[in-house]
DNA sequence: CAGTGGTCTAGACCACTCC
DNA sequence: GAGTGGTCTAGACCACTGT
């Protein structure tokens, strides 16, 4: 069998594999994984390394499995904390409510220093620019201007972002090893309140969030959500002993 | 060699061992600990069964490893995204300024019945609280307002919160098993902004945090900041494969 | 019952570090 | 060189689920 990368662990390539099904939707959630003897026999490596590959990915919340029936792709992804906002589409859908994305803007534009310096590139280089309103029942909850970096994703003003929007054609296609997150409470300007169809006067949370690949960056992205109409949460079930506070 | 449990897995009673050892200092920080042959003869189990358990230990930073080295008690947790702010003294004073932590009140109240909620007890039944105003450099970034169960916590009125503010009391004296954040963005109320010292029309980050120990409510907190001074923020570096948006 | 995952063994080879 | 961890094998026994 050929070798994906030189020396790579078998125990990684597998999960390697598993990993590119799933992200690319060939196996959605729910999809039962083929067994552990399966991949043994598929791979021609021992069970065990199977094992080891099948039980990080349970660790990471890809998989779920159960003893004498099987492993099953993770329904959710709750991810860590933050991660959760990243999907405002299928959280939406999620409760059962209308989820449509509008695109007000989807061009290249030339970076001001600030982005320029944010994307780690040079001011007045060409990068994409996005702005689309995300709407629950046609309420708006999440105005998100994006910055991407048109060196990795080379592809992205080409999309039809009204059938899958910025944030999952990225998940889809971009592997990061790094995110960043910043969460702020602010007052709209005029034009973000116009568009979010709220008070000037009323709070909103701001997510701010940086990707990366390898060290390159991939997009910076501002989310804008009035507060009365979304709250950001996380659940987090403790794995080994931290403590309270 | 005694068990500690009825038929808990060979590479779990490692973990425990180990993780016991840790805990109560008997090897602190920096420590080696016995490699993986030691353990091998020790427990009189097998190298493949020591290993997982210590690769688990790496997983969840508990010990750090060098191949060629040796294994060692990893220097701190700096835990992930939200539970940052659990440490907000100890954060201020990693920047290098002054903390200073106000109490304005600790007492024992008759739960209302928002509160009875949270913390799944009933309405009037008697629970701690405590308000009290953390400083960085003698200015307000954080009004804490917080709510415990006595039934796990019954000497929480007895501390000395200025010596050790609460979170880090209740960090320090209870397990827990779960943890819940929610973050809003909400303007403050009058009362709210004179303890802040800002203005009613500035916005303020709200994080509302609930801890469990099993299934037991243990805390109920409400911290809020001023969004002039005070951001929340996480870093996050990729273990798995998983994906940018 | 056959199939699944959960665990465990007793070896093995390798790359690495320290002396 | 001896010691360390990183990985891998080819078996094994068990408890569990489904039919």
């Amino acid at each position: 069998m050929k070798r994906d990368l030189p020396s790579l662990a078998l125990y990684a390539q597998v999960k390697e594999h598993i990993s590119r099904k799933i992200q690319d939707g060939t196996w959605p959630a729910g999809h039962r994984l083929p067994s552990e003897h399966e991949l043994v026999a598929q791979f021609g490596i021992s069970r065990m390394t199977v094992n080891r590959a099948l039980r990080e990915l349970v660790d990471q919340g890809r998989i779920t499995r159960v003893a004498g029936v099987g492993s099953f792709v993770a329904e959710d992804k709750p991810q860590s904390t933050l991660l959760q906002i990243a999907n405002i589409a299928s959280e939406i859908r999620h409760r059962g409510h209308d989820y449509r994305c509008q695109m007000l803007a989807v061009e290249r534009v030339a970076a001001s220093p600030d982005v320029a310096a944010w994307l780690d590139l040079r001011a007045g280089e060409s990068v994409f620019h996005s702005l689309c309103l995300h709407r629950e029942n046609e309420t708006p909850v999440q105005l998100e201007e994006r910055y991407v970096n048109p060196l990795v994703v080379p592809d992205y003003l080409a999309q039809d972002f009204t059938a899958m929007p910025p944030s999952e054609y990225l998940v889809r296609n971009v592997p990061f090893d790094q995110i960043e997150h910043l969460v702020d409470a602010v007052l709209p300007t005029a034009e973000q309140a116009e568009h979010l169809a709220m008070s000037m006067a009323d709070p909103c949370l701001l997510l701010t969030r940086r990707t990366w690949t390898r060290t390159t960056p991939v997009t910076w992205v501002r989310c804008l959500h009035p507060a009365s109409r979304y709250r950001l949460g996380s659940r987090f079930r403790a794995n080994g002993n931290p403590s309270s506070g």
